[in-house]
DNA sequence: ACTTTATTGCGTGAAAACAACACAAAATAT
DNA sequence: ATATTTTGTGTTGTTTTCACGCAATAAAGT
């Protein structure tokens, strides 16, 4: 077996985050070394030898944002050649989700000085490749949100139904007609109606809230349905 | 930057073939080598330094079993440090398809004597982790035929009506109602209906032939429709 | 306090998609 | 010629989707 090959194998994480007054964010950080220093880029960094990639995934998260990861997939691995202008570097891109509550608690992280959340629509220039690897990430995002009930892992625990209903209009950048999605979901019973109430903040009737059950949406799975918008 | 990862890069080609007589198949290698040797194995190998991923794939097919792919898409990295006894190796799985002509064509290569196809509910024990490759492999087929159509990709370039039926049927492993799927397919129009009608091999009324038109699914596609079954 | 404004919650009818179903036509096999 | 195999097509009842309007609840404005 020839062990000439050259190749460093690196894992990125792409981390989407959602708030209703910011929208849909993904999480960058400032390099601080070259290439491409002072440029934002999408998070990641070397694979340790006994380290798999989901490990690496999230200890260069907590090293370089703080952030702790809601959902984790592969996305897609990048590897053509010239990728890096250093020297060969395969980039296996992870697709990670936080809960509403955990977006904007970077400002409380002691290293995420260099690491901001942006809005997918307000994206600054990116370093290497990173452009088409957000594309990638943004466009799976955007199609799994309407067969996998991924949407819920961006909101918080409890959450009334105009967040999601506002989660999905934004992101598939389209209006969504209340009633109909309100009877899609909800005949689809992975949702749990608590008995509480949102607290108002602003004006308007307040909502219910709802709690998304994740046995329920087993049983489904099972039974062979599926979740589609 | 450190240099001390010793980690190789290598890719697989998970290839299914089909056709009437033998069902979808799987093309797999015998191991000529250490360790696993004499096993079946999923056709792949190392990158080489200055080669694109989606070149290795494609050289190696042809070393190993003389097969040219004609749809490739990236299918998941593994990349699980012990998955290879001897050392560390990161395998990015490709999925290919090749066309029912293509199928069979084996026995004329000169290097495929340890090459088969094998009918994907028949398989045999596998080398390393490529059990599992392949069964993430099939379950892409099965779900990604129900809403791209690659299924065209596994036929011949002119084929019976019959023939998408019989696919259909075989890997989604459920009966098929011949009238409603017509109606459904058809009327997508991405279909032509050729003029000519298919020699009749064996008993029965010969099929009309009919061809994939790829730039009008591309219309629809770009209208937002979306095939699914 | 009462009026205005913002937001949630619910129901109905029309249109489209889907599922179930049977028989005639064209070829080969005997 | 007659039987057998396989292809091709149309109708109907059911289910799902889509479009749409109005009353209820609370905060904000006066």
């Amino acid at each position: 077996m020839k062990t000439t090959q050259n190749i460093q194998v690196a894992v990125d994480a792409i981390v989407f985050g959602y708030s209703k007054e910011n929208g849909v964010s993904v999480l960058l950080i400032k390099r601080k070394y070259e290439p491409f220093q002072g440029q934002w880029a999408i998070p990641g960094g070397f694979v340790k030898d006994e380290e798999s990639l989901e490990a690496a995934v999230e200890r260069e998260l907590k090293e370089e944002t703080g952030v702790k990861i809601n959902y984790l997939e592969q996305l897609y691995t990048f590897g053509e050649p010239d990728r890096d202008p250093r020297k060969r570097i395969l980039a296996v891109a992870y697709f990670g989700l936080v809960k509403s509550a955990q977006f904007e608690k970077l400002k409380a992280s002691t290293d995420a000085e260099e690491a901001e959340w942006f809005n997918i629509k307000k994206l600054p220039k990116l370093a290497f490749d990173h452009k088409k690897v957000l594309r990638i990430a943004i466009e799976r995002l955007r199609s799994k949100i309407k067969y996998q009930p991924i949407g819920f892992e961006l909101l918080d625990k409890k959450f009334p139904f105009s967040d999601l209903e506002h989660l999905y209009t934004t992101l598939l950048d389209r209006p969504i007609d209340r009633r109909n999605f309100k009877k899609k979901i909800s005949h689809l019973k992975i949702l749990d109606e608590l008995p509480e109430k949102a607290k108002s903040k602003g004006a308007g009737r307040p909502g219910n809230l709802f709690q998304f059950n994740k046995s329920r949406y087993n049983e489904l799975v099972r039974k062979g349905l599926h979740f589609e918008l």
